[in-house]
DNA sequence: TTGTAATTGAAAATGATTTTCAATATCAGG
DNA sequence: CCTGATATTGAAAATCATTTTCAATTACAA
C-alpha cells in the first residue's frame, strides 16, 4: 500500500509510520478547516479507535516541526491547526465555520522595507490574516 | 488625586476604582512591552502588595473590553496584552525583548477588496503583524 | 454615617497541554 | 521470516493557564 506523502516525509526524517500517525495525518491533510487538537482526535478515532489524545499532541507537534501543517491564530483562540500554506500564501479564515481560503498577495515587501527604515527594527517574519465570512455562511446570514 | 485617564474611562462605565485596579492600569499604561497576566501581577505587586491574580485577569479583562488593551498573538503564545493602538495601527514586535513598535499603512483595501470579489468571501476584519529585533536587541545580535 | 452592591483574594474547579512510565509495535539486521 | 533494540503508544498523573465560587471587604451613593 502506498503511504500520503506527508507519512513518507516523516518516514524519511526518521519516525516510524503507524496506524496512529496514519490516522492523524488522514484528518489533517484532507481537512479545509482549522482544526483543534480534540477535533482531531475525536475525527481520527473513527479510523483508530485506540488512538489517544496524547499521540495527537505529539504527531501534530512533529507535523508543525516538518512544515507540513501550522497554527492558526484566531479571535477565539489559537489551539487549531491547518494544512501550512504553500509558498507564501495567507489565510482568510471564516468567523463561523472555520473554513479556510488563501490568497497571495505580497507587495508586503515596499511597506515592510518602509517600516524598517523608520523604525529601525529587522524585520524577519510578518503575518497577515483576514476574518470574514465563507460564500456558504453569507448566504445563511442575510 | 487626579485618576489616570483609563481609571476614568472605566470609573463612567460603572466600575469602581480600587487600588487594585490603579495597580493594574499603572502597570499596563505604562508598558511598551507585550505582558502577560502573571508579569503584571509581579510588577504591579510592588506597588499593591495584596493584589491577588485572579483580580488581575479581571481587570486585563474589563480594559479589553474597554477597547484601552489587547491580546498580542505570538508564534511563543497568545497570552500577552499591549496598550491597544490608536485608530488604525499595526503592530511591529521585538522576538527578543518583547518591545512594540507601531505602523500605519492601509494600503491594504485594494487588496482586501481583491481577494474578496476572487474568493466569495466577505471580509470584516484583518491581522498584519510584523516580527523581528529592535533597535536595541539587533546592536546586541551583531 | 450608613447600607448595599461591587469588588476582592484564596481556594477549588476547569481545561489544555506535558510528562512519566510500563507495555507494545516498528523495522533493521541476521 | 525471526529477533532484538529502540521508537512509539496510551493511561494516568503532573503542570500550567484561566475561571468559578464564596465569604469578607470596600467604594460610594444617599
Amino acid at each position: 500500500m502506498s503511504e500520503h506523502p506527508w507519512l513518507i516525509q516523516l518516514n524519511e526524517q526518521g519516525y516510524r509510520l503507524t496506524d496512529s500517525r496514519r490516522a492523524v495525518v488522514e484528518i489533517m491533510a484532507e481537512s479545509t478547516h482549522a482544526l483543534t487538537p480534540i477535533e482531531v482526535y475525536d475525527e481520527a478515532r473513527s479510523a483508530h479507535p485506540a488512538l489517544g489524545l496524547v499521540t495527537v499532541y505529539r504527531t501534530l507537534e512533529a507535523l508543525e516541526q516538518q512544515g507540513l501543517i501550522q497554527r492558526v491564530h484566531q479571535p477565539q483562540g489559537c489551539q487549531a491547526f491547518i494544512t501550512a500554506p504553500a509558498g507564501h500564501q495567507h489565510l482568510l479564515l471564516c468567523r463561523q465555520c472555520g473554513e479556510t481560503a488563501r490568497f497571495e498577495g505580497d507587495d508586503l515587501e515596499t511597506l515592510i522595507k518602509s517600516i524598517a527604515r523608520k523604525t529601525g527594527y529587522q524585520i524577519s517574519e510578518h503575518w497577515l490574516q483576514l476574518f470574514g465570512l465563507c460564500p456558504n455562511c453569507k448566504k445563511g446570514q442575510a
